[in-house]
DNA sequence: CTAATGCATTAGCAGCTACTAATGTACGGC
DNA sequence: GCCGTACATTAGTAGCTGCTAATGCATTAG
């Protein structure tokens, strides 16, 4: 049985469209501020830092504090949970290899 | 740019534990009724029925009607939206190939 | 036929959640 | 020192959501 605690946090994390979509932003920019993430968002730098916090709990995030700023960047093991859920209930993907981590093992050992 | 219905529709239905707990289920098994779902989950036939709606409204799961029973069984192209997600936002993964989806046609052509 | 079963649907509600606005805190520039 | 900036935090609230209980609707058994 996998574990419920981490895929629980990361599934609830990443299912609010905006929080989502920070943590993309996020991704897709080495690292990034609060202030940044608040340009081209259409919510409040109150409601950034509040999802900020969130994916930080989750593991999704780290941040770095400089000064006044605080570099945001995205945790590469936080999906980890997600990827071993979906190695076990990824039904269409578990039909052609019995476990997705295995196979990337070998391409990364 | 990725499409932001479906993979809003399969994380906001994922999301709730229970929800995914009888995904779960549906999953292992290769076909099983609302009764047997029921049976086993700590909720009502009226919640486990709306949580297949849900579910099969995301595409996750699908239906086939036997007289008065109704048998579910998991829907593989379901889960599609999630892996083409990570496949994009996926960091850790991204750097070690660019995309999932055809490192998969590789080995399934 | 009537009764019972399997499932879907509804109304209503308690609980959660994402938001704003305001405030707090800490650092840097002057 | 002071003010402005960057971010975090809080209180309060509107809206959503997952649940139960009850009911509806087919289908089968008797």
């Amino acid at each position: 049985m996998i574990e419920a605690a981490p895929i629980n946090a990361v599934m609830r994390t990443l299912a609010d469209p905006t929080r989502r979509a920070v943590f993309e932003r996020v991704v897709k920019s080495e690292e990034i501020t609060v202030l940044e993430l608040t340009r081209g968002s259409d919510v409040t730098q109150g409601a950034i830092s509040q999802h900020l916090k969130s994916l930080k709990q989750a593991g999704l995030v780290a941040e770095r504090r400089a000064g006044r700023n605080v570099f945001y960047r995205a945790e590469p093991k936080g999906l980890a949970p997600l990827v071993d859920w979906m190695s076990h209930y990824g039904v269409f993907w578990r039909r052609r290899f019995t476990n997705l981590r295995s196979l990337l093992k070998e391409i990364d050992p």
